[in-house]
DNA sequence: TCTTGACTTAGACAGAGTCCAATGTAGGAT
DNA sequence: ATCCTACATTGGACTCTGTCTAAGTCAAGA
């Protein structure tokens, strides 16, 4: 992920210990925190981070392009942080957990013309929903 | 809308003047009110109905299958009428207009099996996004 | 019409997120 | 190396969405 932090750096980004260990937090693959666990183990990291700046800094990297929001309950956002590689996302019904995943085919294509309602339709999220292999079992 | 009451009272439902007009305001097409919205304009029709009956008979009717949660946003989940026929959402980016669609296909299909992670899968959702034809004028 | 358990109500509460004024600091300028 | 200052951070108040509770109300069966 420092890469990810050069590369912002490269776009006038001031490097600071905050925003240091919020990418940190963000390494990974199937990472898909709340906003406030993005915050709990960034104070593991650094303990007087505020709420407010990893909010902020979320929503940076989200303006960005960096970093995915994901809401997939009514509940709070999550942060996904593999920006760059298209995905979908699959979800247990139970427990939360969440997977990312690569559906075959042009989605978009899906939708015909004549259910377009003449929007340019761009993008499209899409949640696959399921139990869980540990959630079948217990 | 009225066939849905008969229904529900079938069930046991309770016929209130509040269920009434929850339901009332529930009714058409392409509806997708948030709880706030459906509570002003069933307070419209009953002014002294309050918050938590609406949250109470939304939930209700989510629970019976009657009434679809969606959200498209991070923000207020909003509740759509139209449960007895299979379909997605199409959304607008700027201005949040939403219109029910049809996509061609059988979307849990476009998930290939080494891509379920051992989940059952049962049901996917699928947010198309893009800008409507009002917002691409402006 | 009476009765009763289901329904409704107002308001307190909780979770998620935003905003603001005061303070601190990264990094270019000197 | 130090200084400056625009940008970043902070804590706390605030908003929005939704849930809960205790007390009062009422639909519908007896």
């Amino acid at each position: 992920m420092s890469d990810l932090l050069e590369r912002l750096r490269g776009r006038g980004w001031r490097l600071t210990a905050q925003r240091r260990v919020v990418a940190e937090v963000l390494d990974g693959d199937h990472v898909h925190y709340t906003a406030d666990e993005v915050h709990a183990k960034a104070a593991d990291l650094l303990p007087e981070i505020s709420r407010a700046t990893v909010y902020n800094t979320l929503g940076e990297l989200v303006s960005l392009g960096e970093v995915l929001e994901v809401c997939t309950d009514g509940r709070a956002k999550r942060y996904d942080p593999n920006a760059h590689h298209a995905h979908q996302h699959l979800v247990c019904s139970r427990c939360g957990t969440i997977r990312d995943v690569h559906p075959a085919g042009d989605l978009v294509a899906n939708l015909p013309s004549e259910e377009r309602f003449g929007f340019q339709v761009s993008a499209v999220d899409v949640t696959f929903r399921g139990i869980c292999p540990d959630c079948a079992a217990a």
